[in-house]
DNA sequence: AGTATTATATCGACCGGTCTAGATACTAAT
DNA sequence: ATTAGTATCTAGACCGGTCGATATAATACT
């Protein structure tokens, strides 16, 4: 109840460490790929650390770092499209930022979550159930936009669903062939469709 | 070269059944996540036979694997448009036909190869070449129906990554979601594409 | 006999997780 | 204002279990 200020604020610090450590590497690799042992290294933090900060271990320590990535890129998605003159630029603003990260990562970056979501939707309620919620808060700001562009709420929504299903699928391919191919022919595509 | 013909039968049979086996564990699963030990259990055979038929381990191993379940993908999506009339309903058969395979696998199923391709692109340059071949086998696929339909070559082609990369990312979300809802929103918004 | 295949036991390395000890810093009583 | 007390946080050793991989022997077939 009362908190101490200045010992939970280096504590609150390394958990930040943690959690941007766990999720630059569940983008890359995943998370059964991802030890605990690599965390703790490339936070430059002991493994007692992380289990006090996170007794849930791996589990809770992901879950926060999928939390986090996706509070992250919807914030990314509400500046692209804030700077849009229409539906279909700021898909295409959209697009374009992903395919300059994804090669600036050397093709290893990608979706924040889609690793994850894929891996243990069925094994992990809590991870599938985050992996969800980044989503649907990312399906959100898209059908936000549609909807100011001049769709209805339910054609947004389902226009929505294409839009990032094509956005996530592209990076899939994109990904696997290492070539920014597939996001290109879908802003194209998309372009068409939206106008 | 001279190749003993029942020897070779009973071998071809297992080697056969690790392969069926992992790809089904991969699917479900991933890469990282599946350990030998489990392949070899499922498979009911010893690890010394695992490693006689696959002397590169597992990476060897799940390369067969994806090489397997992509042209069993790429065979079922051409039977699925041979029965189809025109582009619209192709395209919606083939997408009716995975949801009901997702569903049917209480959403474990999903894509045969992308959870390896997000997993191990950046780090196994086999599995990487692997999983592109596969997708650019379903690219064909489709790009021909969609010639057959009457697009340009490069427009048929742009357009099947649409159409690709939105069934890819549908999946992703649906597994996430254990919904149907975002392949049922693609479909009906390709369709409308595609008319 | 000779090769192809199976079978099992075992390897070192690393996995996620737990434990205890110690350092740090804020609280509260005098 | 000092100091004892307490909660926060760090630190690293350590656990049983499982990882992918290998070695070697036995079996089946030509």
């Amino acid at each position: 109840m009362t908190e101490t200020a200045t010992a939970r604020r280096s504590g609150a610090a390394s958990r930040e460490r943690f959690i941007a450590t766990t999720a630059r590497l569940l983008q890359r690799q995943g998370y059964a790929a991802t030890g605990l042992s690599e965390i703790v290294a490339a936070s430059g933090a002991p493994k007692g650390s992380l289990y006090f900060h996170f007794p849930g271990g791996k589990e809770e320590l992901a879950a926060a770092a999928i939390a986090s990535a996706g509070a992250q890129l919807r914030d990314a998605i509400a500046t692209v499209f804030a700077s849009a003159d229409d539906v279909a630029a700021a898909i295409a603003g959209l697009i374009d930022a992903l395919a300059a990260g994804l090669a600036a990562s050397d093709y290893r970056g990608g979706c924040p979550i889609a690793t994850v979501a894929l891996e243990r939707a069925g094994d992990s309620p809590l991870l599938r159930e985050r992996t969800a919620q980044a989503f649907d808060s990312w399906l959100d700001a898209i059908a936000a936009r549609l909807r100011a562009g001049g769709l209805s709420r339910a054609r947004a929504e389902r226009r929505a669903l294409l839009v990032l299903s094509a956005i996530e699928g592209a990076l899939i391919l994109a990904r696997a062939g290492r070539d920014p191919g597939p996001l290109q022919a879908v802003r194209e595509e998309l372009a068409e469709l939206l106008a």
